[in-house]
DNA sequence: CGGACAAGCTGA
DNA sequence: CAGCTTGTCCGG
């Protein structure tokens, strides 16, 4: 008996054939953990395949020993099916499906619970129309598990658990286990935590990787779990899946709906993909399960848009309307807190010359220079370059050193302006690890990151949204719902009396419309021509091609006959555009190996 | 990745 | 030419 050993070393990309001694024979197969010797090294690897029969002209080593349990062939196969579609290497897959800690033997299966019957209850708020709105979900869901792969539109602030514990009880009479993913680590902890609450027995991952392969319990866990070992996989359900946080940022750049999708076929399982503003990409070739109107409306908040070509461009900071939303807000709800969120970071992210009015840009690569802090008394400001690290005071290529003037505000200046504005404590969430619930003032002020980290709020305010719906970002629209959502479940949607505020010089736009009707198929309907038109995905699939070795991957890419189509370099980068997501896999296979080159598959930053 | 080995450089 | 660095190759 031989197996085909995957070291576990960054920078080898191939396999070694290794013999089974007669000890270890029944132990080693598809998936688990080996030690073997490699160059002299005792080394750790995956068995990635079995064979009767060796290439002769090797001298083979023996397997050392079994050091743990890893994963199912079955997800040793789909790895190998993402490395291709990522065009990336296995081993980072093969990382993500394994143990954290080494396992020996699985324990007994937990014992299936039955279905607890009416175990959510709600604390507050009227339970009549909760209750309906639960059966409501209950019942999409179980519509939209009867196919394959579907999409179930749940407004933002809809109970996700009701639907959850609706697809536990569809899956629960047939013998196998439910895989939910969450969009993040602390919602995976969350959800975990309240299907305990209500009976279910959960194996949370990663830690409890040996629980899910021994069956019997709900697997619950963010991206990775995707690859998790679910021995009798029944139905998979993505929750959030529009969100950004279920891509992988490293190389490969797998999607885990986009694993998730696959896993469910191989299986001929259901897959669910619940999400409050299903993306073009999420909606291609699938189902769509929506809620009754008044559900979905019910699941949004109300947007008040403040027009901000309405201000008065003199009046400098915020307009009194502004100021009236967050006073009337802290006043009726003095313990949920008010939410001001600016994507940029700093004290103003663009300056011009007080004299002159120019824009001030370093004197080394010509980037727009930033303030990250207030001046102190007296001082000159200091400015930093965001792309060569540098800083300096304030200085104008024409007038010398000068006061600037800032023209494009940052977190730390709209805490200033709007504790002026409010005559309120305005506190700023602007460092990571800063625990917002420390600080008792009743604004918060930060980039996106309040919405995840400060809780509850009775009110949303967008600075400026124009900054995300104009993005130079393809999917800057969907982008800009999903925080229009985010911030509609932060305050809890009509149903909490929550509101969305937008500061916007286009209140027209598409994406306000869509969150002003709790309808994202209003963006749906906008983007889909859009994207057939620029060739953008769905339409097409896309990768960016960048490193020292690029030049020569393109070149051979090109040469290799037409099913991609490969654009210029921009910033050290090369578009490759394909007819889908199979056709680029395949140009970017058959190209060879890419030494030297970073390939980042369905890239987020086009 | 990291060890092995070859080629290249330096100073006595 | 020993002793060191730098570079390239390859692993069962």
């Amino acid at each position: 008996m031989f197996v085909e050993v995957l070291p576990d070393v960054s920078g080898i990309d191939r396999t070694f054939v290794y013999e089974v001694p007669g000890g270890l024979a029944g132990r080693v197969e598809v998936g688990c953990i080996v030690r073997v010797l490699l160059h002299g090294r005792r080394v750790r690897g995956w068995v990635v395949a079995e064979m009767t029969v060796a290439p002769p002209e090797f001298d083979l080593r023996p397997v050392i020993e079994v050091v743990s349990m890893g994963p199912p062939p079955a997800i040793v196969d789909l790895g190998r099916w993402a490395a291709w579609r990522y065009a990336g290497r296995l081993r980072p897959l093969l990382v993500a499906a394994s143990p954290p800690s080494l396992v020996r033997a699985l324990g007994p299966a937990s014992e299936r619970r039955p279905p607890p019957a009416g175990t959510t209850t709600c604390l507050g708020g009227d339970t009549t129309s909760k209750r309906a709105l639960e059966g409501e979900i209950a019942a999409a869901t179980v519509q939209a598990l009867s196919g394959l792969s579907a999409v179930l539109r749940l407004p933002p602030a809809a109970p996700r658990l009701a639907a959850v514990e609706a697809a536990a009880e569809a899956t629960a009479d047939s013998d196998g286990d439910m895989l939910v993913l969450a969009a993040s680590r602390a919602d995976a902890v969350t959800l975990a935590a309240r299907l305990e609450r209500a009976g279910h027995a959960v194996a949370l991952q990663p830690e409890a990787w040996a629980q899910a392969a021994s069956g019997g319990r709900i697997v619950v866990g963010a991206r990775s779990a995707v690859l998790a070992p679910v021995a009798c996989l029944r139905a998979v359900v993505v929750l959030d899946a529009h969100a950004d946080s279920y891509q992988e940022q490293r190389v490969p750049t797998w999607q885990a709906a986009v694993l998730a999708t696959e896993r469910a076929r191989r299986a001929g399982i259901p897959c669910l993909l619940v999400s409050s503003c299903p993306t073009l990409e999420l909606l291609a070739g699938r189902r769509l399960v929506t809620l009754s109107r008044d559900a979905e409306r019910s699941g949004w908040a109300p947007v008040a848009l403040i027009d901000a070509r309405d201000e008065d461009p003199r009046a400098g900071g915020y307009p009194t309307r502004l100021a009236t939303l967050i006073r009337e807000a802290v006043a009726a709800e003095p313990h949920r807190r008010v939410l001001a969120v600016l994507n940029r970071k700093g004290r103003a992210r663009l300056l011009a010359c007080g004299r002159c009015r120019s824009l001030l840009r370093c004197g080394v690569c010509g980037t727009a220079l930033v303030q990250l802090e207030r001046p102190s008394q007296g001082e000159l400001a200091v400015l930093h370059c965001p792309r060569c690290a540098s800083s300096g005071p304030a200085v104008c290529s024409s007038c010398g050193p000068t006061r600037p003037r800032i023209v494009r505000p940052g977190v730390a200046r709209a805490r200033e302006d709007l504790a002026a504005l409010t005559g309120l404590d305005v506190a700023e969430i602007a460092r990571p690890g800063a625990d917002p619930s420390l600080c008792d003032a009743p604004v918060l002020v930060g980039t996106e990151a309040v919405l995840h980290r400060a809780g509850s709020a009775s009110l949303v305010v967008f600075l400026d949204f124009d900054h995300e719906l104009l993005a130079p970002r393809y999917r800057a629209g969907e982008q800009a719902l999903s925080l229009l959502a985010l911030a509609s479940r932060v305050v809890g949607g009509r149903r909490r009396h929550g509101r969305v505020a937008v500061r916007t010089r286009l209140p027209d736009h598409e994406v306000l419309a869509a969150a002003l009707h709790a309808d994202p198929g209003m963006l749906v309907a906008a983007e889909e021509p859009r994207r057939a038109l620029l060739r953008l995905p769905p339409a097409t699939a896309l990768a960016l091609v960048s490193g020292e070795g690029a030049d020569e991957f393109v070149a051979r890419l090109r040469s290799s006959g037409g099913a991609v189509e490969v654009g210029g370099q921009t910033d050290g980068h090369f578009l490759v555009r394909a007819a889908g997501p199979d056709a680029l896999a395949e140009a970017l296979a058959s190209a060879g190996p890419a030494a030297g080159t970073r390939i980042e598959v369905d890239p987020r930053q086009v």
